[in-house]
DNA sequence: CAGTATCCGCCCTGATACTG
DNA sequence: CAGTATCAGGGCGGATACTG
């Protein structure tokens, strides 16, 4: 991190902000990770994910598009057929994507704790 | 990753959604980064962010709370003062998190190119 | 200084129906 | 199969004013 000062704030101009609101939205990350095997329809990506409408897995892939970290490869066929792919600069994010997935993966459960002792928690999850 | 079938869609019943759920929003990592370096008071934080509103920093502070993330110090004195500081498990997120802005150091000008390039961009940043 | 309460706009998100 | 259009709702997020 670079500028930390109140006339700077940090994160304020700085390229890590860009990242994080790129990331932070309901679908991105899910997505960036269910293409981090390789190209993938956009159908089985829907149903890979699960939960997610066609519009939003349609609109993520689009903006992931845009900020060239994923390709899109539309086949002249009948019926259609698209694939899409990371791009090697998608596929740069693959890693910290893990990272977070991993802390996940052992401090889950110390989350649900911590909500389940939080007050006005009836036993009750997120 | 665990299951990656269309019957148990991967992510889904998986830590790693909570994870995404948890940080997926426009402050929570920042405050995080706000945090990384050691406990710091409610109007500092503020300032340090940068364009977050009180209410928004209160909301999030008390989410990553309940999360168990941030512990809150509140001193019996006049005037008040509120110190946060991150908790042991709160201090794990932070790698992930500093993996995501190293990213961004790394990669923020290809992601913009790739913005410039896209279709229906006049020069235009996010 | 720290925090809450209220109002309100915006946009994210989902459901549905339709096109190629 | 892939994608768009449209409608409707909910909650995020900001501005402001107020309390302790």
């Amino acid at each position: 991190m670079s500028g930390f000062g109140p006339d700077a704030p940090f994160l304020a101009d700085c390229p890590a902000r860009m990242a994080v609101e790129l990331i932070a939205d309901k679908w991105t990350v899910v997505v960036l990770y269910g293409l981090s095997q390789g190209p993938v329809r956009h159908g089985e990506l829907a149903a890979l994910i699960g939960g997610i409408s066609r519009k939003m897995l349609t609109r993520t892939l689009r903006r992931l598009e845009a900020h060239g970290l994923v390709r899109r490869h539309a086949y002249a066929e009948v019926p259609p057929r698209v694939e899409y792919e990371l791009t090697p600069l998608g596929a740069t994010l693959i890693d910290p994507i893990h990272m977070l997935t991993e802390w996940a993966r052992q401090n889950g459960d110390a989350v649900l704790d911590a909500l389940d002792a939080a007050p006005g928690s009836a036993t009750a999850g997120d």
